[in-house]
DNA sequence: CCGAATCCATGATGATACTG
DNA sequence: CAGTATCATCATGGATTCGG
């Protein structure tokens, strides 16, 4: 089911900003986007995302551990192995990724075929 | 139609990187939210954005206004009077909104009736 | 008055070197 | 391999000032 967008939700606190203050770093949708298909090792998650830096996927990660959306295990091997996936929480947000990559293609196919992005 | 998240989209651009470069700014999500209900002036949408700054404000909606999500209008009065509006490209991303708000939504309800927000 | 520009403080993220 | 430490840079917050 859908909720309204509108009128604007004044009353209480906006779902939209909850759902923001979750994924609003730069890059927690993307790291939601590659857990989706799966569990990932450190290493791995920084190999597809490369533009970031090792320090900012430890930050991010942290803090979606702490928010309820991945769930961190470390296996006491050597070479040492830190393995993140998504929990159910993180999964039942598969319809915001979704949404996006829909658009983001849309968008992409439109800029390719047109050089510019209008919507028409 | 819904265009596959998986196997990760290794070849060209991650559409999902697309789409959050244009609205992974700390209150984008919030701002076009926000003008879904239909165009507002630079004070209503800070009186209903509380938390925001007027230069964030400000410059968040240039930057929205750049990439042809915002169209901005100036009119020439005493007060002076600036309007902001979804352009088409804008609106067609109230998917995405649609579907923040949908699990914003759902999120504070499990949160109010258990305490906390297990996705079960 | 309203929208915005300016100046400075703080927080988030980037780059590089180093460690258990 | 998976981080941590340190410093640099960029994004955002706060207060004040300005033009119309």
């Amino acid at each position: 089911m859908h909720y309204p967008l509108t009128p604007d939700c004044t009353g209480g606190v906006c779902p939209v900003e909850t759902t923001l203050n979750l994924i609003s770093g730069k890059w927690k949708g993307i790291i939601l986007y590659r857990l989706l298909s799966g569990k990932k090792r450190f290493g791995e998650l920084k190999k597809i995302i490369p533009a970031i830096t090792f320090r900012t996927l430890t930050l991010q990660l942290r803090q979606m551990e702490q928010d309820g959306i991945v769930e961190r295990t470390v296996y006491a091997e050597v070479p040492p192995r830190v393995e993140y996936a998504l929990t159910d929480l993180g999964k039942s947000m598969k319809p915001i990724i979704q949404s996006m990559c829909d658009w983001g293609t849309n968008y992409q196919k439109r800029v390719d075929q047109t050089g510019n992005p209008a919507s028409n």
